[in-house]
DNA sequence: CGAATGGTTCAACGACTGTAGAACGAATCT
DNA sequence: AGATTCGTTCTACAGTCGTTGAACCATTCG
């Protein structure tokens, strides 16, 4: 499970066949099925388990436990998350789990910030996170696929502080 | 060709099928081949020509060029953009676009800020605007997907501002 | 009028995919 | 020992894909 987990976050679902699981893992392709069922079924069991836990509290500690939970993505961020990320473009089924993680994301954000764009700033929050996500671990921006996390971290926090505050 | 760029910036490049393009197009997937060679050279005939202009000058004017340029494509992303966006992920050629867009980015926006992190710092406003596009026009996050451009615009200005200019 | 040209369609090939089911082997149970 | 179960492999099917080349049609040119 762990060849199809690097397998779907390489490449995505549509180009991750069941064969080349099964090749990268030494067996048949028969087993495969035998053991998940279907592809979609492998790629569920694959992915399941990955909403980042952030509680509540002030703007403030909202922004510090953002920060925080960014850090150690940064670091190195988890193969589950980045299967799904890999295909939130192009699989429904992936594209539905991110729009839920943010839901949820957005829900303990924007009860802790008091305003009525509360929950546009936390899906700009979301769209930050997902952005950096992407250009570090997906697509490699230059600078940023090899940056020190807490450099990321230092530059980004008052664009976090600014989003979960509402004085601005 | 704009029903081939419809479906790609839609379902991006795998998924979009030469059969389903002629069909959209009500021609025969045969025709479709013949003009443009491949289904490669259709995607890229499809999507060439995407790179947004940005000059230089001081940190804050290429700051209000930045957000002046997030004000537009959050009106209406051009198709083109959405088809290679689409594929950023999962399409090799199209991350080598990306990469090369966020490149471009990068040199121009790199050269306006006096600090030793300037690449990095462009590096994060090429996410941050990755992110966006990718929250608003693809996933179609909650609260942003729909949301006014200008408040949007408004709530990133300190963010924007913040990762242009070298004084935090 | 006949030939040639360019747009368009049709039918088919070969490759690859997810998936199903039969077959095999070794280990366990009675 | 014989039967049974479980992990595993083999073979095959049906569907879809990109791509090809022959065929058809209308128009233009000599």
């Amino acid at each position: 499970m762990a060849q199809a987990r690097r397998l779907f976050a390489e490449t995505g679902y549509d180009r991750t066949t069941i064969r080349a699981v099964a090749t990268a893992a030494g067996v048949d392709p028969g087993l495969v099925m035998h053991y998940f069922g279907s592809k979609e079924k492998l790629f569920a069991r694959v992915t399941e388990g990955g909403t980042p836990p952030i509680a509540g509290g002030t703007p403030e500690q909202v922004a510090e436990q953002l920060l925080d939970h960014l850090r150690t993505s940064l670091a190195d961020e988890p193969v589950e998350s980045l299967a799904i990320l890999r295909s939130m473009l192009t699989h429904p089924e992936a594209t539905h789990e991110v729009r839920a993680a943010s839901r949820d994301h957005r829900d303990r954000i924007s009860e802790a910030i008091p305003d009525d764009q509360a929950d546009l700033r936390a899906a700009l929050v979301s769209a930050v996170l997902i952005g950096l996500a992407v250009g570090r671990h997906l697509i490699k921006l230059d600078h940023l696929a090899d940056a020190d996390p807490d450099q990321i971290v230092e530059l980004l926090r008052p664009s976090i502080r600014s989003l979960t505050k509402a004085d601005d």
